[in-house]
DNA sequence: AAGAGGTACAACCGCCATATG
DNA sequence: TCATATGGCGGTTGTACCTCT
């Protein structure tokens, strides 16, 4: 469900005044969302992971004169502006693959979300802590069987590494991940021509020129290799399609996980990575 | 109809990692 | 090399909304 911003808490701030210079917080006005919008999709939303702003997002909220932290901007888009977000609420299938998910990485919901195109690391850890955490628990409690996660429940950061070690009965450990070139699969993600990523899209949703930029994404070289690019001829519809990319590496990992690699998401042709040629891979 | 309690979710907090000067 | 600034992330809180009584 996706809130109205008219709380008292965010009014009284809005209009000017005596907190004028102050940082606001709570809630986000519309106003200020279509400004933010506004500048990030005009910039390119795709220069997120490369560019410029990127690295000053205080900058940013004061030349936008949004009286926010930069973090606060950065969180605003990645968890509600972004236009490849999906909307509708999650799909039992989707919560299936949160749950194997958790239980293979621990709450490491950044990494669970970058397997989950269109979802975001605090969707996935609110519908985590107020949903399946509470199911569990209440499963646990009636003497059934202990559900998927039961285990991790007093494991809060678990690496991969750490979880496959761990006495799991049940399921034996992931293969282990031989060297080789990176590889990828891919994933048109559609940025709003239509369907539900677009019904609750701030003014300007349909016009965004993300496409315009030529490659984008890399995600700045942690050790996740999920990665997020767009390129200027993947956008067919104009409405800022991305692709998503997600490093063979990370298939090994989830070939299990139900409905990650199910073919309605992911077009499971498999692309070798060319950083020589690429000019869309090129940074 | 109204109040209480529960639920869902947006946003903040604090810590850590990384970049920059 | 060190100090500082900034971003990223997981945990937690606050509150709008919903349901029940």
């Amino acid at each position: 469900m996706v809130r109205k911003p008219t709380s008292s808490r965010h009014g009284e701030a809005a209009g000017g005044g005596a907190a004028e210079e102050k940082e606001r917080k709570g809630l986000w006005s519309p106003e200020e969302d279509e400004r933010l919008y506004t500048h990030i999709t005009h910039r390119g939303v795709s220069t997120w992971s490369s560019v410029i702003w990127f690295l000053d997002l205080t900058r940013l909220a004061l030349h936008l004169r949004l009286r926010r932290s930069g973090k606060s901007c950065r969180l605003r888009w990645m968890n509600y502006l972004r236009p490849d977000l999906k909307k509708e609420p999650i799909s039992d299938r989707e919560a299936e693959t949160i749950i194997s998910l958790q239980k293979l990485l621990g709450n490491r919901w950044s990494v669970i979300a970058a397997k989950m195109p269109g979802r975001t690391d605090n969707e996935i850890k609110n519908y985590w802590n107020s949903r399946i955490r509470k199911r569990q628990s209440a499963a646990a409690g009636s003497g059934g069987c202990p559900t998927p996660g039961t285990v991790m429940e007093k494991e809060p950061t678990a690496n991969a590494a750490t979880v496959a070690a761990a006495p799991e009965a049940a399921s034996p450990p992931p293969p282990p991940i031989p060297a080789r070139l990176p590889m990828f699969s891919c994933q048109l993600l559609d940025g709003g021509g239509g369907g539900a990523a677009t019904t609750q899209s701030p003014p300007n949703a349909g016009s965004s020129d993300i496409s315009e930029v030529s490659a984008c994404g890399g995600n700045g070289g942690g050790e996740d290799s999920s990665r997020d690019y767009c390129f200027s001829g993947g956008d067919v519809d104009g409405d800022g399609d991305m692709v998503h990319l997600l490093a063979l590496d990370d298939l090994d990992l989830l070939v299990d996980v139900p409905g990650l690699l199910d073919v309605d998401a992911w077009d499971c042709e498999l692309y070798r990575a060319d950083y020589s040629t690429s000019s869309s891979m090129s940074n």
